[in-house]
RNA sequence: GCCCCUGUGGCGGAAUUGGUAGACGCGACAGACUCAAAAUCUGUUGUCCGCAAGGACGUGCUGGUUCGAGUCCGGCCAGGGGUACCA
């Protein structure tokens, strides 16, 4: 057996156990034997086959669909892991004895960025590393004994799977949902490679430390912008997602109504389109504020841009300047706001010889509206940040009410809320909404622009330079242009002869492999080399689950009878793009004739992180919570002694060396105390901290359950059915409030709350049998205790599936635990026939009454001024008012 | 910068959704058992004043609404997540 784990100084900070201890626990039989009960119950369940279901049942059962957002293949669970699969597998097994035909798969995402790095760093292949590392963790998912139905497993890098994906491409390019487009990416020179955001650190690659360059290169996109409307519409209709992600999905799409308008330019450079740059077209949502306008701004990224570079040194070295920021909207908009002036200038539409300046502005995006603005200096704060820098005009057009149009100034801050235009001729004296109307009119009029609504969403471009992902199956001939690639052909599999060492996409520098005939002339082509970004994989895995073994992609009915998931799981960083990427790919599925569904997840959870806290030596270098430990004065020292400085609790992270590994907490203590400390105390929409402590407790309290069962279980009666009596002991009761309590805390993911109340059942059996002796004698006492026993194991079944199982059966009971209905409360048992009831005076509390349940109002008043404390803190001032609530509160106003 | 979330004892958290703040767990302290320790069991444990009875204060800060605010509203502060090629 694995040692338990000691309390003595230092075991709590070690995770490990004291082996000093470890041989009192051999001799002492009364110790529940964690290793062999949960493999024992493991095996069991599979050989049962207890949590395989079929692609398209006939069955009466309702169909629940549990789904945890699968892992990417990294070598080892981690803790999120461990605090995802927990939450998942409770619904799974809860739901499934509330009689739901329960689908619970696992995958694999299994393409991916680390697969490429690992096989740079460790000379290993990217996929013999990843089947490696899903063997391994397959086998430590297992040991943490979920309701899986592992018939089921997936991996996205099989072709058995992305030959499909390569398929939905396909009918995506056919359906008009995929195109070509040249957008802007982070290069890096030395690696010839495409590089994320976050893998750009001051300006330099992170890898090769080269200075970063934007470039522009030419991509698949997937025209997500095409649903924009309906993704946004959609949101009200998923009332069991969390609100926040809601809000941030629909911040994410943007939707904005205002105005394209086009102001007439002079000056422009030559060398453009005859034509093309005539009129400037930016977007504003402001058209109501355009007699306010001070000036216009191009992206650097605008065309026009480009064009006066070519002219200017000083506005190519300004481009040049910003293109160094980098892509991140953070890093744009934090930046000082900075810009060149151009010779070009624009007219405005309304004023007659009004020129306005033209700037090329680093804050402006070229990914949104038209990639250039108009300023209003005045009701916008960027502009007037930028007008201030620059002195341009700061014009008020915008009235606040009760404001004097005379004296009415804009200081430092821009004037952003409601009023009467003024300054503004035709507009003058109508209010914001009105006057928008009113100059989107006129624009129309003038053919100087229109009313149009903008989205801040973008395509998803689904384009990377990486070897380790799902091929693009199209061919560029010289003569055809872009060809798909026959689906008669398909799937396009990767190579596996690659050379990963040198810089650059893997696929491309393949001597053969992108080397074709055209599909259609037959003349010498090129693959495409870019591989899909992994967001695609995850965008549809859900309904490969349903019928993972199909010919085609999904079968109808199983999808038809599995869709949508019931109950979605996973980390809040996926709140938008996973989700909104999954959300639009479903239904290009349906335009497809995939499937017939809009949403994929009728019910969405987001977990919290799992945190822990930090700790530095002397050195200042992060020291993982293994090899620290609580030396002979308290304070935290490393093993050879030396002082540990303990910082604050974090998100477990490799960079902070404060993971906990889970594959050891198990080896430990056991899946069941792992799972029982995920549940416990925290909240699972919040972060957890994790704890040497609270693992002990947990374990403590595994121990606690196995002897409150098995030192009664000899002098319990033989099972039977319930008492049948309605009446019952305080014990009875409590026990049948307690499956009341526990079953809407699981309904409404409230696990610590249910872990409490579980707590709390198993206290007063405890206190119970010490107090009855009697109970053990076999007269109905024994009975009821039975039931509590029993009540207390199957309300832990969902969390402590092991535990639970090996009870159940010393409890004498035929059939595993996992084919019993969940416990029903008697409701004659949960209701209380008498209540206490708080006592204010002038809102503070005075003390208590208890009346029967329901009392009438006049007999709580009279109840509450004849309480001492009351009458006491009246000071014999007669009462003002009496408020009373029933069953609540009396609060006397004196 | 923008969007979203969070803030309650020494610690994790609970609070019937506007009605007894601190359930339950951890830690700490005291006691029982033991030659001793571990394990286990019992009790105490928000802060301050008081021998006690009892009282005052208390949910990040600040102002408001209300008979009554941890909960609702306004303004701030702090921490976290996302910010489009990490997954």
């Amino acid at each position: 057996m694995s040692g338990a784990p000691g309390a003595g100084p230092g075991a709590a900070h070690r995770y490990l156990p004291t082996h000093a201890s470890d041989s009192h626990i051999k001799q002492d039989m009364s110790r529940y034997n964690v290793k062999e009960t949960e493999a024992k119950w493991q095996a069991a369940w599979e050989r049962a086959g207890c949590f395989t279901v079929e692609d398209a049942p006939d069955s009466d059962r309702p169909k629940y669909y549990v789904l945890e957002m699968f892992p990417y293949p990294s070598g080892r669970i981690h803790m999120g892991h461990v605090r995802n699969y927990t939450i998942g597998d409770v619904i799974a097994r809860y739901k499934r004895a509330r009689g739901f035909n329960v689908l619970h798969p696992m995958g694999w995402d299994a393409f991916g960025l680390p697969a490429e790095n690992a096989a740079r760093s460790k000379g290993v292949h990217p996929g013999d590393w990843t089947y490696q590392n899903i063997a391994a963790m397959r086998d430590q998912l297992k040991g943490m004994g979920l309701a899986i139905d592992w018939s089921r497993e997936i991996a996205t890098c099989h072709p058995e799977y992305y030959r499909h994906e390569q398929k939905m491409f396909l009918d995506l390019l056919r359906d008009g949902l995929a195109y070509r487009k040249e957008s802007w990416v982070n290069w890096d020179p030395v690696d010839q490679t495409v590089l994320a955001n976050e893998q750009v650190i001051d300006g330099r690659g992170w890898r090769s430390g080269a200075t970063v360059e934007q470039r522009k290169l030419a991509q698949w996109c997937f025209r997500i912008t095409a649903f924009a409307e309906e993704l946004l519409a959609g949101l009200d209709g998923l009332d069991r997602w969390p609100e926040k992600v809601r809000l941030m999905q629909s911040n994410w799409i943007g939707r904005s109504e205002g105005a394209r308008v086009l102001f007439p330019l002079n000056g422009q450079p030559a060398g453009l389109a005859p034509g093309a740059q005539d009129r400037l077209e930016v977007f504003t949502t402001r058209p109501d504020t355009l007699f306010g306008a001070a000036f216009c701004a191009l992206s650097p990224n605008h065309p026009l841009s480009g064009a006066l570079a070519a002219e200017s040194p000083e506005i190519a070295a300004f481009i040049a300047e910003c293109n160094k920021m980098g892509t991140s909207e953070a890093a744009i908009e934090t930046a000082d706001k900075k810009g060149v002036l151009t010779p070009v200038t624009a007219s405005h539409p309304f004023v007659e010889g009004l020129e306005l300046p033209v700037y090329v502005a680093n804050f402006v995006l070229m990914e949104y509206g038209s990639g250039a603005i108009f300023g209003c200096p005045a009701h916008d704060q960027r502009d007037l940040d930028f007008a201030r820098k620059y002195g341009l005009e700061v014009r008020p057009v915008v009235l606040p009410p009760g404001a004097d149009a005379g004296s009415f100034e804009i200081g430092a801050e821009a004037y952003l809320g409601p009023g009467t235009a003024y300054n503004s001729e035709f507009l003058d004296g109508l209010e914001v909404a009105a006057a928008k109307r009113a100059a989107i009119a006129r624009l129309e009029e003038q053919g100087a622009g229109a009313g149009t609504v903008q989205y801040r969403l973008r395509d998803w471009g689904v384009s990377r330079q990486r070897y380790w992902g799902c091929p693009i199956p199209v061919v560029h001939c010289p003569s055809c242009g872009i060809v798909p690639v026959p689906e008669a052909e398909l799937p396009v599999t990767l190579p596996r002869d690659i050379d990963v060492s040198a810089a650059g996409n893997a696929l491309e520098r393949h001597p053969s492999w992108k080397h074709v005939d055209c599909p259609a002339c037959g003349v010498a082509a090129q693959r495409e080399t870019d591989t899909f970004d992994t967001f695609v994989e995850s965008s549809w895995y859900f309904a490969r689950f349903c019928s993972p073994r199909a010919e085609g992609a999904m079968t109808r009915q199983a999808v038809d009878y599995w869709l949508p998931v019931d109950q979605y799981i996973g980390g809040i960083e996926h709140a938008v793009l996973h989700l909104l990427y999954s959300r639009f790919f479903v239904r290009a599925l349906k335009r497809g004739g995939y499937l017939d569904l809009e949403e994929p997840f009728a019910g969405l959870f987001t977990q919290g992180m799992v945190c822990h806290e930090t700790y530095q030596g002397p050195d200042g270098a992060w020291l993982s919570p293994e090899q620290v430990e609580r030396g002979p004065d308290g304070a935290l020292v490393t093993a050879d002694g030396r002082p540990v400085t303990v910082g604050r609790s974090e998100k477990m992270s490799k960079s902070k060396n404060n993971t906990v590994d889970p594959a050891r907490i198990i080896e430990t203590y056991g899946a069941d105390t792992a799972r029982w400390f995920m549940l416990s105390d925290s909240p699972p929409d919040r972060d957890l901290e994790w704890t040497a402590a609270g693992v002990e407790g947990a374990y403590r309290f595994v121990q606690r359950v196995w002897r409150q069962v098995t030192e009664s279980v000899e002098t319990l009666p033989p099972p039977g059915p319930a008492p049948a009596d309605g009446a019952g002991s305080e014990l009875r009761r409590a026990a049948h409030k307690t499956i009341q309590a526990v079953t809407e805390d699981i309904e409404r993911f409230r696990f610590n709350r249910a872990v409490a109340r579980i707590y709390e059942l198993s206290n007063a059996i405890s206190g119970a049998t010490a107090n009855t002796a009697r109970a053990r004698a076999g007269d109905g006492a024994g009975a009821e205790l039975r039931e509590c026993l029993e009540i207390l194991v199957r309300l832990i079944g969902p969390m402590m599936p092991h535990l639970a199982e090996e009870l159940w059966q010393r409890l004498g009971r035929e059939g595993m635990l996992v084919d019993q209905p969940w416990p029903e409360a008697d409701p004659s048992l949960t209701i209380e026939d008498s209540v206490t009831l708080a006592v204010q005076v002038n809102g503070k509390l005075r003390g208590t009454i208890d009346l029967p349940r329901d009392a009438a109002e006049d007999a709580a008043e009279r109840a509450a001024l004849a309480e001492p404390g009351v009458q006491r803190a009246m000071a014999g001032k007669p009462p003002r008012k009496i408020i009373v609530v029933k069953n609540r509160i009396v609060n006397v106003v004196v």
